[in-house]
DNA sequence: CAACACAATGTAAACGTTAACATTGGAACA
DNA sequence: TGTTCCAATGTTAACGTTTACATTGTGTTG
């Protein structure tokens, strides 16, 4: 292992000298900065990441928990998270929690342990076990999209959900929709009742039924939108417009719907959420509401550094503006 | 900052008997364990990860390095990836390159600097700089997919490209194709000439020309597969099969195709790449080659912890099987 | 009962760096 | 020429842990 003594040996200084002349150049004569310098060259010199961390006692990374890997709509998120890092010096550890509590207590606590500096988390849980809960007193923590389920409040960035919900619902009711239905995510969360709630308040303005077993769901995958959907499909009053409640669950929908012998939009119309890449390329190109999800990664970056920094947050809740963008997945009710 | 010799001194023992107790607990005896994990809890004490880690010149973290996140391929390796390391002890470091030389000398040189004790690349370029070439002689580095343009032999773990895409082209050879195309992702690596070479060999065997101008792409996106497929079909003769490297240009080809009035696979078959969970789901659902890539990923760091530990690695190249999936993007040719 | 072994604990040095403080020497100025 | 100041560098203690070595005390054995 070639250290800063080795190199300030070599270099016929002190070892002092060498961190400065790295760390601040200016405060070193211009002779012996060019004389460590080659030293260091000479020698391969690269300080050493982990004894500079304990010193200074920051990590500079920031752990990001995410249920799982594949959805395109959190790689969004991350990948304006790895940007924002990057810019502010800080490296991001990845947290594959597959919705996993010990998982989520297992990356949370690398905060506690000086391996991580703060926490973003896409899901609503608070993930710290029961043990280290009142450790977890003041951490840098900040959520994207869900509200942390907690005591204390985190700084959550998000999507105005109801005014999204709202907007989609008009849409669909300006085509003459009559016969909703939902496919939901995951159930008990913010976002499930948010939007929920967006849409009744539109139905309930046209004074349109929207009742329980309308809604059907309870994840956010390809799958459960073909099981919903088929679920659905067997009622007896065949709903005209379904909302789901991601992408992946309006890709299902819509295969499931074409299987069973009916065409979208003619028959029925689906609209999603998050516009993900491949909505505009699908048969028929989904109507949807595209989160800023780079942005809403970028974001909470900033707000958990400035956190980290000790400086304090101007507001708690940022909410980002959403798009609707109405493609051919959504058309006029069938007569 | 709680540290051991707080929990020493309430526990009224030496520092390396707290130690002791956490790391070796079979070393301090019955009483003495009882009273120092008290005193811990009382504390509130986690050692410090960064501490340790400088002691032990470990820091059980790797890098990977990959091209970009919304790619559905990748993820689903990561995902191994992330998997194997949490089991093995090791955590992630998500290295965003964006296909830029800096941001991938950037990332690499934290294995240079005792940030991660290894690296995977899921790129083919030799990730460190100039200036630290040198110093990059023996680390730990593992590729995924593409092997690492470099004098030195780095292992990789990679998929038999040549078989497969031999395979995909028997598959539509069945079906009487006569006239072929390719949209190849990224020219000038590994996987685009072993693909090009295997597709060659079987329309060789057959005695069926395949010239340049049957070759378009450039980009593993669905932008490339529509700007593609749309070239292919402005050419005097149009082909009824595509081969596409990757599903989503797949997936990009299906959408122009569509548009531009014809049918898949009644006029133009389709073949892709990865097995992405996209592809049985859009309309006609995609045949494909089945990477498996999360199993790659688990393997890559196998290898790579291997290597980190210092072990003599068996064979410098692991090939893992692949699987055609016929899907309904394929069928007779058109008489 | 002496000699020894060994389990349990303490002491202190190390890991590689940074930074507060100390020292040096030369320039500026009266 | 003596004082002051400051830039440049050195010395050394810290960061929080682990661990090699030293010490203690107890039990075992001849």
């Amino acid at each position: 292992m070639t250290n800063i003594k080795k190199v300030s040996e070599l270099a016929g200084v002190s070892t002092a000298t060498v961190s400065r002349t790295l760390k601040s150049p200016d405060q070193v004569s211009a002779a012996t900065r060019e004389k460590v310098l080659e030293a260091v060259k000479a020698a391969g010199y690269r300080p050493n990441w982990l004894a500079s961390s304990v010193k200074s006692g920051r990590s500079n990374t920031i752990v990001v928990l995410v249920p799982n890997l594949v959805n395109p709509f959190f790689m969004r998120i991350i990948g304006g998270i790895e940007q924002a890092a990057q810019e502010k010096g800080f490296s991001v550890l990845l947290g594959d929690t597959q919705g996993s509590p010990e998982r989520e207590h297992e990356y949370a606590s690398m905060v506690l342990t000086n391996r991580a500096d703060g926490l973003i988390q896409l899901e609503h849980s608070f993930p710290f076990s029961a043990a280290d809960a009142d450790l977890a007193g003041d951490l840098p923590m900040v959520s994207v999209c869900e509200r942390i389920h907690s005591e204390k409040k985190y700084p959550v960035i998000e999507l105005d959900n109801y005014a999204a919900s709202r907007a989609l619902a008009h849409h669909l009711l300006g085509y003459g929709h009559k016969h909703f239905a939902a496919i939901v995510g995951q159930v008990s969360s913010q976002i499930y009742r948010e939007r929920l709630a967006g849409i009744r308040s539109v139905l309930q303005e046209e004074q349109i039924p929207f009742e329980q077993n309308q809604i059907t769901g309870g994840a956010y995958t390809i799958e459960a939108g073909i099981a919903g959907a088929t679920h659905l499909l067997s009622q007896s009053v065949r709903p005209t417009a379904i909302f789901c409640f991601n992408d992946d669950i309006a890709i299902g929908a819509v295969h499931a719907i074409k299987k069973a012998g009916l065409r979208v939009p003619e028959d029925i119309s689906v609209v999603g959420f998050d516009n993900i890449k491949v909505s505009a390329f699908i048969d028929p190109p989904l109507t949807t509401v595209d989160q800023p999800a780079y942005d809403m990664g970028r974001r909470a970056v900033e707000v958990l550094v400035s956190q980290i920094r000790g400086e304090p947050l101007a507001r708690s809740k940022e909410v980002l503006p959403f798009q609707l963008i109405e493609r051919e997945s959504s058309g006029p009710a069938p007569v």
